[in-house]
DNA sequence: ATGAAAGCGCTAACAA
DNA sequence: TTGTTAGCGCTTTCAT
């Protein structure tokens, strides 16, 4: 024997690869055994003395299972790909990866995620990657509720969309339920006694768009008020959209505004403020989205509906798994938008 | 023979696992040599007419290899690990994800994502779990920088910490170059002309409390200005802290305002502007974060410094795959956080 | 130039 | 109650 053994007698880091076999040797088992023990199998009768002699071992040696291997010899493996086009990159729409992974982890999986600023080819090679990996199936989402045309990779194994659809794909898809968010906004400012109720929505043809519009109509014809068309004012969805219709809206003589999104309802403020109007004592503001970093901040704190993003994380990973199915016949789930009263109303 | 061959001639989509073995068969080659092909091995002799008849198997039977077992026989997987505390909760931090899922796919690695919330118990499962998929190292992560308590298990595989750091852990870290920060943002003060400059800072303790302060000091000191005390203010660092402070910042007489941060800034705007001082005419004003939903749409636009998140996430994986070293004796790599001018100056 | 065969770490019959 | 053994899909010597 000339070959000096190295001495690594405790669990070292790199290559600490103690297998099953190391620890059927020192508990004096076979790796069957071994086996048994540490996967607690239901129908495995172990002696107490073998179960405890292992149980030392793998805690002496520092014993971890290999979860590839484990995959390879049981098949199906325990990783959920997502793709997102940009959500790690957007604000608030991380919050699919949060909702994904607390779901996916609540189950024993784990999450693999790409981005892939929605670039084709690295979308083609992400999927690709996914696929190789074994994954049990793939949430494909987008950072903003859109229609889209589904990868044809994806085909190849389950998958579901997150915060976007696809027609006749088949696929099943979570979206926020963007009419209700539509209405309940409208709800609350029909709650606080406004009747006359101005709505800025999007220039940009979207479900947000149509969707809300939807919802706001329905608040107020369920509340008797005839809808008026004046009162909708088209604007670009984002700060600059807001302060521009400022003027506008005050010479509605709306007493409350539902704004399309916490960014236009930002711009809103600034517009009203400048016309000496104050909030919510002059005029009544509800916001969409609840981004965080404006609504809860803004001067007086933004009432606004929420955009359901964890929610929509979690349940698409529940529905990938089968625990639980888009229910209505175009398997398209909607998630409710909670409302979040602050104090602009 | 009794057991009718179920037909499944194209590749379908669930167990669509077409095996090596399977385009070997169908190649008329063996195993080995399928296995040369796929992976172009550099000095493996294989004839023309194998090589074709492999490619053409390979493409009529729409073989995948299987990642899994690829690594299970050559050992080392291509996984890296991101534990973060809260990064896909908070804004902008998702970047880091961003970043290290870009770097990570250069270098054909998959990113392995897991959110603890800080929970404690939820961040051992984590790490346990990466370690047992064998990930070649791990990219712990928090959503600001400050300094952690490494936990025990992350010394069983490579780590480098990201946007945080541990004093004496011998973990090399990544983290935002704080001092330069300030430096950068005082500078962009002075150049455009101001001699009095106020510098409302946090209540916090943190690496950005003092590294920003002491950029703000390094600048004044360059320029040649005395530093003078009763100009930092200490406030919450938020909007709030930023609109109380309007008054005193009034009352100093400064022309010019380097906040800690932008929601800070936000705050001062609301301040200022109910003082009746406009922006950048009466005082200019600087932020720090880049936080985008804010810096880019407030009236005017925010000039600020960035929090250079994706970078982070991207050098965490390069200094994790040994392609840069963290610098400096102390293995603390600082990245630099660049100016961002916009029209608040 | 190509193939046979021995693993990689683990699971799952099936024996004993 | 425990051990043997044959794979899982792939890589890699080593023969041929």
């Amino acid at each position: 024997m000339n070959r000096p053994e190295p001495d690594k007698p405790e669990s070292d880091k790199l290559g600490s690869s103690v297998t099953m076999r190391d620890v059927a040797k020192a508990a004096g088992v076979s790796v069957a055994t071994v086996s048994h023990v540490v996967n607690n199998k239901p129908g495995a009768r172990i002696g107490d003395d073998a179960r405890r002699r292992v149980q030392e071992a793998v805690a002496a040696l520092g014993y971890r299972p290999n979860a590839l291997a484990k995959t390879l010899s049981r098949g199906g493996s325990r990783f959920i790909g997502l793709v997102a086009d940009a959500i790690a990159t957007t604000p608030f729409a991380g919050q699919i990866i949060h909702g994904a992974q607390d779901e996916a982890w609540a189950h024993g999986y784990v999450l693999l995620v790409a981005n892939t600023d929605g670039n084709e080819a690295a979308e083609n090679e992400a999927i690709a990657m996914m696929l190789e990996h074994q994954v049990q199936g793939i949430l494909y989402s987008t950072w903003y509720h859109r229609e889209i045309v589904v990868p044809e990779l994806l085909h190849q194994t389950d998958t579901v969309l997150v915060d976007c659809f696809a027609e006749n794909s088949g696929l099943p898809a979570v979206v926020p339920d963007e009419e209700q968010g539509g209405r309940t906004a409208t709800e609350a400012l029909l709650a606080a006694g406004h009747r006359r109720i101005a709505f800025i929505n999007t220039t940009s043809p979207s479900p947000a768009q149509s969707g809300r519009l939807a919802g706001y109509r329905s608040a107020l014809e369920t509340a008797g008020i005839d809808f008026d068309e004046s009162l909708v004012f088209p604007a670009e969805p984002a700060q600059e959209g807001g302060y521009a219709t400022a003027p506008r809206i005050v010479e509605s003589k709306a007493t409350a505004v539902f704004c399309h999104n916490d960014r236009v309802a930002m711009g809103l403020y600034d517009g009203l403020r400048e016309h000496g109007l104050s909030i919510p004592g002059d005029v009544a503001v509800m916001g969409f989205d609840n981004q965080d970093v404006i609504a809860a901040h803004l001067r007086p704190p933004l009432s606004t509906v929420a955009l359901p993003h964890y929610d929509l994380g979690a349940a698409g990973v529940r529905v990938l798994l089968g625990l639980k199915t888009a229910s209505t016949h175009e398997q398209l789930m909607r998630v409710t938008c909670p409302s979040v009263p602050r104090q602009s109303i």
